[in-house]
RNA sequence: GGGCGGUUAGCUCAGUUGGUUAGAGCGCUUGCUCGACACGCAAGAGGUCACUGGUUCAAAUCCAGUAUCGCCCACCA
């Protein structure tokens, strides 16, 4: 090949999208396409990005991730199937919707009715699905488009309706009045996760009430306060009986309050005696519970006092609380305030705005009913055990325990949702009759207008996107996937979901591996945000890095449940590795006579050819059994060693001066793009297609596992580099001119006859323009030799080495081992030790005390010699 | 309050079940236009592996404690 015909520099620009239409066209995104025989299916159910969202680096790591896996498994032959779609999103759709109808036309959604605002959303939503579809599709992601879903699909709606209709029928959905999570803003519930509380400082008001002293930070929720509750145990307040009247004046007039006792009271916080407001806050919902006391709602669902607050009527919260706390100040009832008083408010997570804990009839999920269908046990119990039993298993190890944590708390899950946007509730009502599922036939029937947590519909992503309830050939084939590659964040919200749900309704796990990934942060460790101005766009690296070295720099040093920090230096760093596996390619390619595929495993002639094959060989090994266990960085990391500091800065110059060498030159290329291809898809498959083939590498079978390795090819050509890095050094240091003959003494005849024989590819190697070696046991000479001890190399030239020091180290190792042999020696003399142990770990032990014993005789001999 | 993680080179991080001289990228120093590559080549400097104690022939790695940074969960009126 000329020169001509390839580029200096690789140019990602050019390539990445016709690559991407040709693997697209190929069909074999779709398993069903694949070649050959395929008995074994792996599956992964993309975790959906939002239909509305914009490609940003999480989405980035996870396709280069599972995109990594899933071509990986395509090469290892089996039935590879990355099923993609898109997520409605619910509240942040419509909210988002909202807000543009606000802007552009100063309508809200009322104005427009449930129908048509509806429709507006879809025409948004299916405008924007197409931009995350076309970046997804940017990264190099193989995944089967022809199966691509989207939550809120005719058949994930059936799904979730029959999901429905079934846990009613085991009574495990039930619609009840519980107290939730209430955003005054959006006008809806929230699920106890989407709940973030976030520190605050604000007064902290103690009120006199009666014989009583209270605190709170909340003046606007006492109005209905009749129940004064203390600890049981608390000596202050022993006087006290549980249910005493005690008539008091309060914010407006007299009442009669009604003491309480109860264990859920901190005797340390405050004065150890607080009123409840069970309608607004869950604990004192719950200590109401317990007592059968009243509940009052004080506030209503838009955020404004009712008229229980009497002159406050109407007013909002914000508005109302200083000028009650000013009221009672002037009754004399205020009797102090801490105006440092630190607190967590509740804020919505999705949408910011404070959350005001209501009491609403609600659908919830009974998390703790038994089921018959389950063996007796709850659903909850149910998550808890496949993992348990490892059924699946999460990595990092240690999210096992944080997810038993949360679902051995967990709480009863509110489904329904006060929004438009969603799988409305399948339930039907006509005067008294209630009817779950689809609707019935017949007039008069509305539907409940509440809408579903899309958490609900998303916990059956991994069966419902395969077919289901219909037992479709897909589901058949390819339920239960092999690994949910998702972040550490949403662990709560959705994977645990996914097990409840999965192991409930199709009574299989939803996937075998659980592998979660951090978070991507800044080059300083801080959260990507807006504000600080320090977000990497995925898309913005792409354009000027290319995919190949975004996918790397996000795959390369970062483990999994580990953050990881992320700068365009890095990217960078891999843009600068593309180009240089491609300009090996681009010297391999130039170098040999016709650029073809090798199918056959060369014979080598040289030591440097059983050199590199036989690192190929062990670096096949390590890839395929570390890319098993899911270390894809490790992997990552030892492939690119070997392509820039084995391959290109050893092999490759050896290559220089030995001919013949187009075969194995070639089958090392052909190999490493194998290797490499899962990393970075589209310079592996662009090489490729330089080597005359019609083939796409995308579905070239994985390369072999070698079962024996030459480890003495590696052990040798490891000395000879030992050697070559020594005298470059001596070279460097002595500055000598390159046309000086170096003559080398090699004082250990063991590897006299090797480097003998390898004499010449030292020479070229080291560019000297002669060199002279014999075998010697005698010390070497002044200045320009060198002598080889064992394994390693010394060059008593002044300044290249620290006597005393090497001594000093030298001794150390020498005490050391010889502990080491006795303790050996000892051991194997241990008649328990020999009668109980297995037979080959006393092998492995005997040879360990032959290897020291040698080790020891080498070292005291080199610390003679030094001496 | 409960749980978890980090602390390794100037910076950002690896370190695979304890085992030769603790690694990489970026940055730094010196020297290189040799026909694959300056997005490069060669050589090099730089680390008490947070601290203290313990287990072991052997500890960055295992155990206990301390310091410090961070995360998650619960939530207090």
């Amino acid at each position: 090949m000329k020169r001509d015909d390839i580029a200096k520099t690789y140019d990602p620009k050019l390539v990445e999208d016709s690559i991407y239409k040709q693997w697209e066209e190929s069909g074999f995104f779709n398993p069903d396409n694949l070649p050959g025989t395929r008995k074994k299916s792996f599956t992964i159910s993309m975790p959906p990005p939002n239909a509305t969202g914009i490609l940003h680096i999480g989405h980035a790591v996870m396709l280069a991730i599972q995109d990594l896996v899933i071509r990986y498994q395509r090469m290892q032959g089996k039935k590879a199937l990355w099923l993609p779609g898109t997520d409605h999103a619910a509240i942040a759709t419509q909210s988002k919707v909202e807000r543009l109808i606000k802007e552009k036309e100063n309508k809200t959604k009322h104005d427009l009715g449930r129908e048509k605002f509806l429709q507006r959303v879809e025409e948004y939503v299916e405008q924007s699905r197409n931009t995350i579809k076309n970046q997804v599709k940017k990264m190099g992601s193989s995944c089967d488009w022809s199966r691509e879903r989207f939550t809120l699909d005719a058949d994930l709606n059936k799904a979730v309706n029959e999901a429905f209709k079934q846990m009613y029928q085991d009574e495990l959905i039930y619609r009840g009045h519980r107290i939730i999570n209430w955003d005054p803003n959006l006008q809806t519930t929230v699920s106890d996760d989407e709940v973030e509380y976030i520190e605050e400082q604000s007064p902290f008001y103690y009120f006199k009430y009666g014989p009583f002293e209270i605190g709170t930070s909340r003046p606007e929720t006492k109005f209905g306060d009749k129940y004064v509750v203390m600890h049981p145990d608390d000596k202050r307040y022993k006087d006290y009986e549980h249910g005493q009247k005690i008539d008091l004046e309060w914010i407006n007039g007299p009442i009669t309050a009604t003491v309480i006792k109860d264990k859920a009271i901190d005797m340390e916080f405050g004065t150890g005696v607080m009123t409840i407001t069970p309608w607004h806050d869950a604990v004192d919902f719950e200590i109401a519970e317990r007592h059968n006391l009243d509940k009052e709602q004080i506030i209503d669902f838009a955020g404004k006092l009712l008229p229980i607050a009497d002159e406050f009527s109407g007013m909002p919260i914000k508005e109302a609380r200083p000028r009650i706390v000013e009221k009672l100040k002037a009754k004399g009832l205020l009797a102090k305030v801490d105006k440092n008083y630190r607190h967590n408010i509740a804020t919505n997570t999705r949408g910011g705005s404070l959350i005001e804990p209501q009491i609403k009839e609600q659908w919830f999920v009974d998390v703790n009913k038994k089921i018959k269908k389950l063996g007796g046990q709850s659903i909850k119990e149910k998550a808890l055990g496949v993992v348990k039993n490892d059924d699946i298993k999460i990595l990092p190890e240690r999210f096992e325990k944080i997810y038993f944590h949360w679902l051995e708390n967990l709480r009863d899950w509110c489904i329904s949702r006060q929004i438009w946007y969603g799988h409305q509730v399948p339930v039907w009502y006509k005067g008294d009759k209630v009817e779950v599922g689809d609707k019935p036939t017949g007039a008069g029937w509305k539907q409940d207008p509440d809408t579903l947590d899309t958490w609900f519909s998303s916990g059956l992503w991994t069966f419902s996107t395969l077919g289901w309830p219909e037992k479709t050939k897909d589901l058949k084939t390819f339920h239960p996937t092999q690994l949910m590659e998702t972040g550490y964040d949403i662990i709560f919200f959705w994977v645990a979901r996914m097990i409840i749900m999965s192991t409930y309704l199709v009574e299989e796990i939803p996937f075998e591996t659980v592998y979660l990934h951090g978070l991507i942060r800044d080059e300083r460790g801080r959260k990507m945000s807006k504000s600080l101005d320090n977000i990497i766009d995925p898309l913005d690296t792409i354009k000027d890095y290319g995919a190949d070295a975004t996918r790397l720099s996000l795959l390369i040093g970062s483990t999994p449940g580990n953050d990881m920090n992320m700068s365009e230096a890095k990217v960078a760093s891999y843009r600068n590795f593309v180009n240089k596996l491609w300009n090996i390619s681009r010297y391999i390619l130039m170098k040999v006579e016709r650029p073809v595929l090798v199918t056959k495993s060369p014979k080598p002639k040289t030591l440097a050819d059983r050199w590199i094959l036989s690192e190929l060989d062990e670096l096949t090994e390590l890839a395929t059994k570390n890319l098993e266990k899911n270390n894809f960085s490790l992997v990552g990391e030892k492939i690119y060693e070997f392509t820039w500091s084995k391959l290109a800065d050893w092999y490759v110059e050896v290559s220089k001066s030995e001919d013949e060498k187009d075969d194995i030159l070639l089958f090392v290329l052909q190999n490493l793009l194998k290797l490499w291809h899962p990393f970075c898809p589209y310079v592996t498959e662009v090489i490729w297609q330089k080597l005359n083939t019609d083939s796409l590498l995308m579905i070239e079978p994985w390369p072999k596992v070698k079962t024996k390795i030459d480890k003495q090819a590696i052990k040798d050509f490891n000395l000879i580099q030992e050697i070559v890095v020594a005298i470059r050094n001596l070279r460097t240091e002595s500055k000598l001119p390159p046309s000086k003959r170096l003559k080398i003494v090699i004082v250990s005849p063991k590897h006299a006859k090797l480097i003998k024989s390898e004499s010449d590819i030292i020479k070229n190697l080291a560019r000297l323009e002669d060199l002279e070696v014999s075998a010697s046991a005698k010390k070497p000479a002044e200045s320009l030799s060198a002598m080889v001890l064992g394994a390693e190399i010394y060059l008593p030239v002044s300044g290249m080495m620290d006597i005393g020091k090497e001594v000093k180290r030298l001794e150390k190792e020498v005490s050391r081992i010889s502990e080491f042999t006795l303790h050996l020696e000892e051991k194997l003399k241990n008649q328990r030790f020999l009668e109980r142990a297995p037979k080959d770990i006393i092998a492995a032990e005997e040879t360990k005390l032959k290897d020291n014993k040698a080790q020891l005789a080498i070292l005291k001999k080199n610390l003679k010699s030094l001496k």
